[in-house]
RNA sequence: GGAGGAGUUCCCGAGUGGCCAAAGGGGGCAGACUGUAAAUCUGUUGCUUUUCAGCUUCGAUGGUCCGAAUCCAUCCUCCUCCA
């Protein structure tokens, strides 16, 4: 089976200029691709993760990725599928974000020579001349057009700056510098990126006459239309500083019974035959095998087979009975801090911050969501006595363990 | 540039002098039910406090008043119509 086959499989493909030949040019490892990436944070989240693998996907298929880091793009904001204008980045942010992402993107996009390569869209945009962007690229689009997709539409009723009406502009600017540097014949980007993606290779097609391609990948949504990766607490994401791999893990291991098998297509690499042998066999309560695997497989592409081991062990351990670990996520609690070797509850919920508040730390209390070693505390008062160490159980799910320090 | 309108808690949105820490909905959290799922039902949802109560919060700053989300002034931001 092709690689192109396998993405069609999984479900990874949403829309393609041109089936045939891109199809012929992937599997043969004929493509130099690119996919951007804007620099809104200092971390990639699991909306990048889908890209990431796509990438990897390709590269071992022989294709050439180009990773566009849009240090200037993210200087405008890009106005698609966002109700509401984004807010500024200032340069320096900017800048701060684009290392972190290289470093983080080196784990799983081989850089080596010739293999990859990484580029900073700022690099050309920024010295851009705006007469000479106007004589040479805005000759090319037609705001008619542009007005009449989607992507703008929505905007339309709220209003729309003309800074984020140039995104597209400089997006398709970018495929043509790449096209014309690199050799860049194909971009690949989420599905909300389409019209941006058509604009560049049409702006190839007029300037230069030759033909670029674009496919979008499908987004990451659950069965309810959500995006995915996205969390009350705010995204996902790669980084182990910002989201733990434990909560990464159990992330993942509590997807919807709905979501389970489509995920597993999308973000992981177990071969597809045996994700469709699981999507024909699994029924009910048997699809918590598959978010385990599923969870598992994550983590250890994003964190490596030692943490992800660390993790199912965790989990293990914390839902399957005892209810210990010694990876549990923990917080350090100093010995100066406790009175006779014990501490408040409410103080100590708010300390492993698994409560924001003391008032909402009682609340817990007083519900029946708080479990020292087991034993349901019910007492706002109570004392907790810490000799070494106590597993919290906030709900049903959430584990922590607070140890002597 | 001119004329109007609007800014309320995580979000939407009521509230036009005291009964307002502020209706209702969404979201979140917890409980019941379960399979670490979904759906449903219940409770809860500014901070401190056992209670009493205190403190901070309705775009910003000043003011009127015993008392202001609510009235006045100035400023900021956004929207609509006209140019």
């Amino acid at each position: 089976m092709g690689l192109y086959e396998d993405l069609t499989r999984r479900g990874l493909i949403a829309q393609v200029t041109d089936e045939a030949e891109i199809s012929k040019m992937i599997n043969a490892g004929k493509a130099t691709f690119y996919i951007g990436f804007d620099p809104t944070a200092d971390s990639l989240h699991v909306g990048h993760f889908m890209a990431l693998c796509l990438m990897k996907r390709l590269q071992m298929a022989g294709n050439k990725p180009i990773v566009l880091i849009g240090g200037g793009t993210g200087m405008i904001g890009d106005p698609s599928g966002k109700s509401d204008m984004r807010k500024m980045l200032t340069p320096e942010t900017i800048q701060h974000n684009c290392d972190c992402f290289k470093k983080q993107m080196s784990r799983f996009i081989d850089f080596g020579e010739d293999k990859a390569i990484m580029v900073n869209n700022a690099d050309w945009l920024m010295s851009l001349n705006y007469i000479d962007v106007l004589r040479e690229v805005g000759a090319c689009f037609s705001v008619n057009k542009m007005l009449t997709f989607e992507c703008y539409k929505q905007r339309m009723e709220r209003g729309l700056t003309f800074l984020e009406f140039n995104y597209m502009i400089m997006q398709s600017y970018d495929f043509y510098m790449l096209f014309q540097k690199y050799g860049c014949n194909m971009q690949f980007g989420g599905d909300d990126q389409w019209a941006n993606m058509l604009g560049g290779t049409e702006l190839i097609r007029k300037k230069l006459g030759k033909d670029a391609h674009a496919m979008t990948i499908t987004l990451l949504l659950n069965s309810e239309g959500k995006k995915m990766g996205k969390t009350e607490k705010g995204a996902v994401w790669l980084d182990p500083e910002k989201t733990s791999p434990y909560d990464f893990f159990q992330y993942w291991r509590n997807v919807g019974d709905a979501d389970v098998i489509k995920c597993m297509k999308l973000l992981t690499f177990i071969p597809i035959e045996d994700i469709e042998e699981m999507e024909r066999t699994l029924q009910g309560a048997e699809l918590n095998i598959a978010k385990e695997k599923l969870a598992y497989s994550l983590t250890e592409l994003v964190h490596g087979k030692e943490e992800a081991d660390k993790c199912l062990e965790a989990a293990k351990n914390i839902f399957g009975g005892g209810g210990n670990s010694a990876d549990m996520p923990s917080t350090e609690i100093p010995a100066a801090e406790l009175e006779d070797g014990a501490i408040g509850i409410l103080d100590l919920l708010v300390k492993t911050k698994l409560a924001p508040s003391k008032g909402e730390g009682r609340r817990l209390v007083q519900q029946g969501g708080i479990s020292v070693d087991d034993v349901k505390i019910t007492d706002p008062n109570a004392k907790i006595a810490l000799d070494n160490e106590v597993v919290i159980k906030k709900g049903k799910k959430v584990f922590h363990k607070a140890v002597k320090a």
